[in-house]
DNA sequence: TAATAAACATACCAAATAACTATGATTTTG
DNA sequence: CAAAATCATAGTTATTTGGTATGTTTATTA
């Protein structure tokens, strides 16, 4: 499994930002709550330098998270690869490269550069806004994300 | 990393019988030997119970392993999923349906569901034969896959 | 202006998984 | 019967995962 809790505690937490941005700052805690994940644990994936980035902050009473840019603007890949620090789906490569020693005559290599690409591929075709849309899609729903 | 030195291992093995079996049966020592892996742990990865079905393995002196069915009638996808269990990218999700309470009502689900299937898609598309093609094509060459 | 509520910053920890190693039994051929 | 192979199981070490815990700083508002 190549994507674990952080990779999509973030995910939660950029939507669910995202969908309540509209009535101004959305504090971690709110958004922790309806989430249902610890907002300590929260604050650690807030930070990740990469997620961080895409957020502004505004701290003291009353401060929250936005998100920088619009959500059409965030696709699901980058998310996931700034939460995960990548997506690689084997150890022995890395942004597409090979890591290991071998990686010259390996036959095996380019499926992984294959399997990489597709992985990113299909992820970095969603944005933040496809997954609003369908959930508004199922609408008056009280969906927990 | 979804894929780890098991489903790696796997798949060396499985090419080096491949290319080594028209010699006879091929002894894991020898086979282990060319891809540098400790016997001991390729033994352990041969007796998976999925992997063990794909081979047919022969006691005593002068034994060892052939393919239970051609290269070609074997998808770079099924060993892999037979080696690590299943290949799915998330733990809130095994083969295809989901494993946690709140999937009744989880948006993100089907991002993980279309994920898994364009992973697999991707590694079944890719048989044996095929990687034991494209070593050929690169010839003359001393690769130690 | 002081209390409050928010983000920010570190440090620590327990459980699970990964990746082997070790030991030895069983089987078959030369 | 000795050698070489598979088969079986237990133990070990290191890394990653998934958090807690404790506390600091900043800004609002009553």
């Amino acid at each position: 499994m190549m994507i674990s809790t952080r990779g999509r505690y973030a995910l939660k937490i950029m939507i669910d930002i995202a969908e309540h941005q509209k009535d101004g700052l959305v504090p971690l805690k709110d958004s922790a709550e309806r989430q249902g994940i610890s907002k300590k644990y929260m604050e650690q994936i807030v930070t990740i330098p990469g997620l961080a980035k895409m957020l502004v902050s505004t701290r003291g009473l009353r401060g929250g998270y936005r998100l920088a840019k619009t959500p059409g603007e965030y696709t699901v890949g980058e998310i996931l690869r700034a939460a995960e620090g990548s997506l690689c789906p084997v150890s022995c490569m890395e942004d597409g490269h090979a890591t290991c020693e071998e990686s010259s005559c390996c036959c095996i290599l380019p499926i992984w550069k294959g399997l990489d690409e597709v992985i990113n591929k299909y992820l970095d075709s969603i944005t933040l806004q496809d997954v609003l849309d369908q959930k508004a899609e199922y609408s008056g729903s009280d969906y927990s994300i």
